[in-house]
DNA sequence: GTCTATACTTCGATAGAC
DNA sequence: GTCTATCGAAGTATAGAC
């Protein structure tokens, strides 16, 4: 395999790198994917910019490291929430953390204009959605929902854009008719899984 | 009223202008709202990347112009939409269009970091919103809905959402689940209005 | 009223020093 | 294996020519 290039790269292990990632991220949460650029990040984690072209060869690469060391936590994390005896519950309860999905909506909106990124994202978004409907489709089952009326797969998209929507028009200040969609959704989820739990 | 610069602005019904808008909205849907810069919106357009400080002082101006055209002919059309006899059905229609939907995800992500947008953003979303809740309110009722159960506000929230959610994903190739939750809402919507129209 | 020459800043990226 | 000196391109914005 001819590389174009030969320039070397900074060790995985290395602090400096874990940094620029902790940095990369939280730029990204709180001023939006526009204002991770090398020099802005390194600021952010105390180091010279030009390190971050040395553990990743482009912005690209490290956008692409930043959103799998993330999406790996996210698909545990979700597997552990729909392994309870409330999936649902559970699931709401993780997809509408505002950390989480403030970092999904601007990773959604970054891969728009970079195509290298794109086609990963897409992959992995497909890969969290087969898994919530894995889980999902004999629950519902077991629920007495008919799957010719609504499918698991509708299930989890409606969930997942409500939280994401709301979280999004939260960014903006704007929660006119937040509380009463989240009310609508987590009474039809106590309809057939009982009251949120506790904790 | 001291204007901190006395800059010259060109006038509002310059064609140069017009073009101006025009290629940064296509630029906005069709890449993202980060790829309007001076340079590429002027490239899109023909012109000279000087004229766009000249039309507008600022990006921020050139944003704001074009969020202000569109909303307002938004605001019409979504009038006329909920003022047929399946209302319902026509603001599903109108809320689904692709290129709209874009753009208000665009605009949306956009203002999470530009203070200057942001308000003016928020105080459309929530037009908008009120606007629809204000036709919904009497129409739900009518269509024997408990509006302490699911109120016209939650509704609106759960088509936008809806809408622009499935748009968010569409804009990067995936597309898993959503006929289903499509064919979810619009089995909801047959079920009060009847069969969707056929124009 | 319309457009151009130009300044200054920030960006991504590479080659080479330690 | 780790970091620095430096470059060329692209970004926003202004002053001034037509």
């Amino acid at each position: 395999m001819a590389r174009s290039t030969e320039r070397r790269i900074g060790a995985e292990g290395s602090e400096s790198r874990a940094a620029l990632l902790d940095a990369a991220q939280a730029l990204m949460v709180e001023e939006g994917y526009a204002s991770v650029s090398s020099r802005r990040v390194a600021a952010q984690a105390g180091l010279k910019p030009q390190l971050v072209h040395y553990y990743f060869r482009t912005m690209d690469d490290l956008f692409l490291a930043l959103f799998r060391g993330q999406a790996e936590i996210g698909l545990e994390r979700q597997a552990r929430a729909l392994a309870g005896d409330q999936p649902l519950w559970a699931y709401w309860a993780y997809a509408t953390e505002p950390a989480g999905t403030a970092l999904a909506v601007e990773f959604n909106a970054l891969a728009r204009h970079r195509p290298a990124i794109r086609a990963e994202i897409a992959e992995f978004a497909a890969r969290f959605r087969r898994e919530q409907v894995a889980v999902l489709d004999a629950v519902l089952l077991g629920y007495g929902l008919d799957p010719a009326e609504l499918p698991a797969l509708a299930v989890v998209v409606h969930l997942t854009a409500m939280s994401r929507f709301i979280s999004m028009e939260e960014g903006l200040g704007m929660d006119l008719g937040h509380a009463e969609a989240r009310a609508a959704v987590e009474r039809w989820i106590t309809s057939l899984e009982g009251p949120r739990p506790a904790r």
